[in-house]
DNA sequence: CTTCAATATGACTCCCGATTCACCTTTCCG
DNA sequence: CGGAAAGGTGAATCGGGAGTCATATTGAAG
């Protein structure tokens, strides 16, 4: 029999599932059909419109079988933002990796976020949504990635690449940018080239907004 | 009985209630009562977790009396994000009137919206939770601000203010940028003075944010 | 001082959906 | 094989809250 060597784990480590982390393959299967169907529904419906069996039926189970899995609503909603909000970190490191300046990395850091906002719209929702069912949960995502938002600045900063000057209220303007930029032209209307948003905002990082006041380094 | 009644009230006019404009200055003054309350309310608790009764309460009326005025509570948050967005849009519009550059609008206009968010943190969560309620009335609110924000961009544009550029696309990030820097520093943590944030910006503006690569005119 | 439309009341209804539970089915391992 | 733990089922429960309604109060016009 299962030993009871390693159900010492049962002190529901943040990232695991509550009532009963997956102990077999086919569980962990079923658990992951639930995750990927919940950030369909919560996508779609947004949160209080769906509802469990909404889940539960696009995952193709029964209602109870959730809370085999998950605690109830919300913890899965905070789940979900802890995995997505993984997953576009990863993603965005990934697209800015191989970039030799800052202004480099900023570029194609945007692009990647509309396109990855475009490809997978339910982050914005869910994320946006889950502010208001648990705070907490949104403001640990932002400020994750602002911290390492802020370090890359730190470095561009040491390299001469950028302007000395208040990198972490300048990385909230710029996630704030990335955010609205997003929904308007990758949620809402595709109405203007990313090209065109990227070339724009690589415009105002090179040269500011106005025209005047110049100031030579 | 009155012509209105349920089903109807769908289209009726966007600024006066569904079932029926108070008719008596007592009734103007109690739906006065009842929309304050639920803008304290929903700030508060948050669109779903606040019932009718806590609206009706903190209004010091009866449940029924909300409906003599309300068709319910979606009706009563569009007509707060109407109400709200009119009032921002006034007040920020007020203070950046006397400027005499761009530059000098936007620097204005970040500060008064911060210092707004500070003494009415309930217009980010109305604003923001109304997106997942009635989509509609939240892009109706951006749509007009950007707007208006456009021609001013436009306006500086001609004036040699500004570089030539896609405002739109501008406003929308500009836009993004306040919501944020709201968020962080008038809502979560007044850990940095509106006048650093103002600063950063405004650095970012007439210099951009990369040290080499600068253009003259 | 009547009268009536507008306004106000709050107990009640009614529905929806999150969660539970008693009972099957599958898997796994000695 | 046997049986026990893990996984799965879906009808039933249960609470909360939006919206209704029969009734009472107000106040202004006549």
């Amino acid at each position: 029999m299962t030993t009871a060597s390693q159900t010492s784990a049962a002190q529901a480590p943040a990232a695991s599932g509550g009532p009963g982390a997956p102990k077999t393959a086919r569980g962990a299967r079923t658990r992951a059909r639930i995750l990927k169907a919940a950030e369909h529904t919560f996508g779609t419906l947004g949160y209080h419109r769906a509802g469990i069996s909404d889940i539960t039926r696009a995952a193709g189970v029964a209602q109870g079988t959730f809370y085999t899995y998950f605690a109830g609503k919300e913890e899965i909603l905070r789940e979900l933002v802890r995995d997505m909000g993984h997953q576009v970190r990863a993603h965005l490191a990934a697209e800015i990796l191989d970039t030799d300046n800052r202004l480099e990395a900023e570029e194609r850091g945007l692009r990647a976020f509309l396109q990855y906002l475009y490809e997978n719209p339910s982050l914005y929702r869910v994320l946006q949504e889950a502010q208001f069912v648990d705070e907490a949960i949104y403001r640990d995502y932002y400020e994750a990635f602002g911290k390492g938002y802020v370090r890359m600045l730190a470095n561009a900063t040491r390299k001469g690449e950028i302007r000395p000057g208040n990198n972490e209220v300048r990385v909230w303007a710029l996630m704030g940018m990335s955010n609205f930029l997003g929904l308007r032209y990758a949620l809402w209307e595709q109405d203007v080239s990313f090209d065109e948003i990227v070339e724009t905002l690589s415009d105002l990082f090179r040269n500011g907004l106005t025209l005047d006041g110049k100031e030579k380094p």
